[in-house]
DNA sequence: AGCGTTACAGCAAGCGCTTTCTATCTCTGA
DNA sequence: TCAGAGATAGAAAGCGCTTGCTGTAACGCT
């Protein structure tokens, strides 16, 4: 029924192992032959048995890509960009690799499990991608899974993502804390002093290093940090139009709300256009990571631009091997402060 | 070095026969036996190898989705939508299928190329979201590649995509010509009378099918089409923005843009402002999938609502069989107007 | 007690490919 | 002209798992 190498190499009258090295471009085959063998693969609509061939090497061309949340562009121009590199197919020639990207949906669970699924496979590399959950048993099994890829020879490299201790994994970390220092001091520079944060979900370093950053600009410019002040909720603009109401319910009297990111930061400037107050004269609203629709926001949204595309570009080019990993096999990612309309001087 | 079944079956005394059927599940193991199967493949900690599993059983648990461009929440809903019915983990009993997302970033080749990936790989399933490409030589490869899969026994269903004629493939489709139909005659509802509109690259279904509804409205009410009044471009707000000013520059005298989808439909808006005009007063301003990010946008968009998650969702249970295929094989997916605050009466 | 069933478990034959080792030929230099 | 090097091609041994078929007890029934 199916087609076989050995089919191939009865039709180029040649053994199957010349017709495995013409596909493979290893090895020596005369030019003559090796077209003869190429014809006869066009003929018979020969197509590589993956798995088998996967089996006879001990290795893949599976490269994982494990997302939390794959309709968040945040993800998605990361896993663009990483995918991009992997080469899959477009890439420059060489391996033909399979890139393919894995939602999480934020789930431990599902991380874990998306691993063994490309431990099964034997995948040549997996990328994660953005934070990591702070769950101390499940930070220890992430660390023994990875541990685990590494040694069957699968490459480990974090994007946007705290390094892993104990692993041989490469980390491109953004430096959260760092953009969120830098973003709320331009808030305090432009002269607020009561300021809502709005932070991500507990439990995850994103939100965390954020929410930190954002405290130590406070502190380092002696504002008392009212608990009030800060509302936990997911990554999304729901999450963040609640909780800019419940923000106004605890204290009207802020002038500016700190968004764990641009999605959070609309559902914020929503919530506020619709308790009437205006932006910045009102409240001055802030965001984080710069997606392409915080531009279009109106006013456009003060954020810290994560450099997204390019890191996931380094992050698939680590992956495959072609480019150094940094010393350490860690490197830190700086956010831009990106000021614009949508934060400006409080009201008097 | 790495675990294997004979080992867990040493280890638990039994013959590897055995540990494969407990692990299959299928076919009958004593309770006694599998448990002890199951300790030793926790003291071993072994992990399965793919590819042997898939090459000895001719079938694989990959199930490949097709998009053409991550980045674009379009396609990231819809592929998370998929994914999670799919199973991956997370998913609820049965086999684990690993559900992988593969961006075409919308080129022909890549497309074929990731196909044949998957096709190598024996995948379960695969799923094609988005529009198709219109090229003749391209459609007709992809026939003859949808074909092989199914004939090789993997499922094919494409989601929000024209049905492929000759072609096992069951289809999704979504009424792109109905919405653009429905929104264009609310603007003509209005009292528009003289409506750009901003089209997606040429080539592409659904790029035309939308442009074909606006077309039918325009000509259902007597409106004669100027050909100044259609710019094409990518799907993007960048693309909307310059297309906007193109439009604005071949007749100022337009009370309406329509554009190819809420993304062009920011950077429409964003072209107006900076141009000048408010919005619905000056300009009506209306897009298309209804994005989460549109309804943030000021003022809210009116747009054509598309239900992506369902239709992914769907797509991803008759892709694994867990859903009747719709008779024929065929379904349409319709689109709900959705009126908001940037369309309005015209000016006199 | 005797026989047909039923319930498990094991044997062994592949699945389709890669790769080491070996065999064959053709050159090259002396 | 001939040994030795170099270039190709083939034979065959797996890679780790699944599964059809073959036992072999233990069980139920008359």
């Amino acid at each position: 029924m199916t087609v076989t190498l050995a089919d191939v190499a009865a039709r180029a009258q040649v053994s199957p192992a010349t017709v495995s090295r013409v596909l493979n471009g290893n090895y020596p085959v005369a030019a003559s032959t090796r077209e003869r063998v190429l014809r006869a693969v066009d003929e018979l609509d020969y197509v590589l048995n993956g798995p088998a061939s996967s089996l006879a090497a001990a290795t893949s061309d599976l490269v994982g890509i494990l997302v939390n949340d794959i309709a968040d562009p945040f993800f998605g121009i990361m896993a663009g960009a990483i995918q991009s590199e992997i080469g899959g197919p477009g890439g420059r020639a060489g391996g033909e690799r399979l890139g393919v990207v894995c939602n999480t949906g934020g789930s431990p669970e599902r991380e874990l499990t998306y691993l063994t699924l490309l431990q099964r496979q034997r995948a040549a590399a997996v990328v994660l991608t953005g934070g990591a959950m702070e769950d101390a048993a499940h930070q220890a099994a992430m660390s023994s899974k990875l541990r685990k890829l590494a040694d069957a020879g699968t490459r480990v490299v974090l994007c946007g993502r705290p390094p892993a201790p104990e692993t041989a994994a490469i980390a491109l970390t953004f430096d959260n804390r760092g953009g969120g220092k830098e973003l709320t001091e331009h808030l305090i520079g432009l002269g607020h002093r009561r300021l809502g944060y709005i932070a991500g979900p507990e439990e995850r370093t994103t939100t965390r290093h954020r929410l930190e950053g954002h405290r130590a600009a406070l502190e380092a410019h002696g504002i008392a940090e009212d608990p009030r002040w800060t509302v936990h909720g997911r990554y999304d603009r729901r999450a963040g139009y609640e909780a800019t109401l419940e923000l106004l319910r605890r204290d009207p009297s802020l002038t500016a709300v700190v968004a764990a990111n641009d999605s959070v930061a609309l559902g914020a400037c929503a919530a506020l256009r619709d308790s009437g107050l205006r932006i910045p004269e009102d409240v001055s609203v802030a965001g984080f990571d710069d997606l392409p629709f915080s531009i279009d926001a109106v006013p456009a949204l003060t954020t810290v631009r994560l450099p997204l595309a390019e890191a996931g570009a380094r992050a698939g080019r680590i992956a495959m091997g072609r480019e150094e990993p940094p010393p350490g096999g860690i490197a830190t990612v700086r956010g831009e402060l990106m000021v614009r309309g949508s934060s400006g001087v409080p009201r008097a």
